[in-house]
DNA sequence: TAATTTATTGCAAAACATTTGCAATAGACA
DNA sequence: TGTCTATTGCAAATGTTTTGCAATAAATTA
């Protein structure tokens, strides 16, 4: 299996595009990053490594693997940033294209899951609307296990090394 | 059952607000626009009314209803701006406090929708991470009925009166 | 290897939806 | 009818994302 910077040459390659130094930070940021950063987030760390960087540079890029299918971008509740994640690592790990989130309301943490009964759903949808179904964006949203804890016995902050972005 | 702006007008005498002529149109504009209409869709059909409302007295508004649950917000995919429903119209149809949608991404339109299945998966998914759900938001994209139809045997654009917004 | 082509960058400014500070206005209640 | 203060209109600010343009640097060619 490739890693991301040589899944993205080649392609870049088929179509007379260009590797750039810029493009090759972004996407090892995305690969160390992991999870589901925001533009923002990935201009922070790119620009510890290269301080010239531009933010617009930044959502160039994101725009183009988008286009091009190696990232998607979710908008999670009231937040005015999308953040981007990587479908292709999580084709892998279950059958479905783009895996189900949950957020953690007060944490933030976001985790990913399937569930092969939303198949039913969508085809019986499809079979009443007559409707054609092309994506599926499932988002559950709470508080997760250490955080329903915690609320339960004291204040309304998380205790647990979450990330509040 | 009272209309929105009876309602309304409750909830602001039980805590110290004031029922406002802007208000009372935007509660009306809401009622007779259905659907789900954005911050700027229901501005300008106040404004027709009332050309001296400002935009910020209805994000204002929309605020308030949102906080007071009257109204719930929802952003679709690419889109920026949030459009906004009333969830309680939906209660009344299925049992889950807000529907599901399905946008087509040829015409926009948005059907909605509830399937109990749901539950189960929510369920489950409580069990396995020991999260606690509170809201659950299930959104479909393709093509509708008659735009599915209209693609396959021409172009790409719709045919049928559609709201591209 | 150097020259050429043009995709990509950095920068600054614009776009866009939404929010906010503040003085003026107008509901609600005494 | 007068008083109190929630709400408004206005203008400016906000935060995220996009864009125009001249300069830069990948890739291709000679």
């Amino acid at each position: 299996m490739d890693t991301l910077v040589q899944q993205v040459a080649t392609r870049l390659r088929d179509e007379g595009g260009r590797m750039t130094s810029q493009r090759r930070l972004i996407l090892q940021a995305l690969e160390e990053l992991g999870g589901h950063p925001t533009a923002e987030e990935i201009f922070r760390h790119v620009s510890r490594q290269s301080p010239g960087i531009n933010l617009s540079t930044v959502y160039r890029t994101l725009n183009w693997l988008e286009e091009n299918g190696f990232i998607a971008p979710r908008w999670f509740e009231e937040e005015r940033r999308r953040e981007r994640f990587e479908p292709a690592v999580q084709i892998a790990r279950s059958h479905h294209p783009t895996p189900f989130h949950f957020r953690c309301r007060s944490c933030n943490r976001i985790l990913e899951f399937a569930d092969p009964r939303m198949e039913e759903i969508v085809a019986q949808f499809e079979r009443r609307s007559g409707a054609r179904v092309k994506d599926v964006e499932l988002t559950l949203y709470g508080l997760c296990q250490t955080c329903a804890k915690t609320e339960s016995l004291s204040g309304t902050s998380p205790h647990h090394e979450g990330f509040i972005r």
